[in-house]
DNA sequence: GTATATTCGTGTTTAGAGGACACGAACCTG
DNA sequence: CAGGTTCGTGTCCTCTAAACACGAATATAC
């Protein structure tokens, strides 16, 4: 009794929308269930695991070149009843303003996500911690941010995917240290002073992904 | 033309034999070539991929338990020539007295490996930074050395694994106040003072292992 | 135009962690 | 029992990280 294998990329997808961290997901198919699962697509023949990634991420970002990470390969021969299935994971961060919302797909906080199908809550658990704890250590935040930001909203991306408040000053220092953006000399004006506008440096993303630890 | 879909468990086995990390290899079959890569066999069916890398595992390691860790999946569609071909890769740190050697197979320094096959120099080099990252900040120096081991022995360890010597006294505050090893109470005598060995505590592994910040 | 509200931007002090560093203790050998 | 070898230990200092408050710049309301 030789299942049949299939070999998929599974997504999850992150981006902030009213002031959340928020993942894309699915409907199944199977609409009685009212379950949710991780957007996917079989390996294409001929296309690698990332380009498979970039496919099932498209529908559902604007832009191009969203950040994108390999997570983890899950393969219990359990975790999906009917058939062998191992689902190659991966982290994409959509900025707020490109984020999409693809037919039959959905944002959802984070916080309180729908019942997932298959082992998809464990793989977007997963996905969740190593992004909190690589914000800790490189500089993923500004991934979720539209081209230029105030380091304010910066802060609050922060605050808000590591779920505590941060200092301000502290926080500069820390960035700014890190010297992985720079002033765009513009500056955002609203209510109160005007704050300067930030970009992230053009190799920087470059940077992060080299220190290729834990892709 | 659509070429037959291959999933692989491919391992990265480490431990330390004459104070060198080495890694094991396996002849290639096309002998002509004098190629080496590194162990792996097909997913087997109905068993999951921690299951299957300690099937390949096996024969290299007298003792079960051996540390097993997945580390990134290669699925470059030109990364094996001859067929579509994804490697799971996985590292092993197999204590040194329980390093077996298989036939066909053989342990080498991973300082001068020979020429690997495919992307297989990637993946070793893939696992020979997480494996120094991660010694960092955890304790999984320990793994590589047998039940019971002295204070200088693991601090060997680090320095070969590491490439760089370590000061004895900051070394040994450290390891302690991880406190992920406890003194069993006997002593390893020899040449010149007793030393006092020591276990790492049951737990550790599974704590190394809850935090799977980057499994 | 003047007062008021709002957000931006900045420096210092302090506590804790990490690194450099040397010598007496315990045992073996000849 | 003298000499050789490895083991085991404590202090000082530097640097990094956390706590903390107020003047500056603009928009708005009167």
């Amino acid at each position: 009794m030789a299942k049949e294998l299939e070999l998929r990329v599974d997504l999850v997808a992150l981006t902030l929308r009213e002031r959340q961290l928020q993942v894309l997901l699915e409907a199944c198919a199977d609409r009685a269930a009212r379950m949710w699962r991780l957007p996917g697509r079989p390996l294409q023949p001929g296309r690698s695991l990332d380009e498979t990634a970039e496919l099932v991420l498209q529908p559902s970002c604007s832009a191009p070149g969203a950040y994108l990470e390999q997570l983890y390969t899950y393969g219990d021969p359990r975790r999906v009843p009917e058939k062998r299935v191992i689902s190659v994971a991966y982290m994409a961060l959509v900025p707020g303003d490109a984020a999409l919302v693809p037919p039959g797909s959905d944002w959802h906080p984070v916080q309180q996500v729908p019942p997932l199908a298959y082992d998809h809550a464990e793989i977007l658990e997963y996905a969740l911690r190593r992004l909190r704890y690589k914000l800790e250590y490189t500089a993923v935040g500004f991934q979720l941010l539209p081209e230029e930001f105030t380091l304010s909203e910066l802060q609050q991306t922060y605050e808000i995917i590591l779920g505590e408040p941060l200092d301000k000053r502290n926080f500069r220092r820390r960035i700014l240290a890190a010297s992985v953006i720079e002033p765009t000399g513009r500056k955002r004006t609203g209510e109160g002073r005007p704050a300067r506008l930030y970009r992230y440096k053009p190799d920087a993303v470059a940077e992060v992904k080299a220190r290729r630890l834990f892709p």
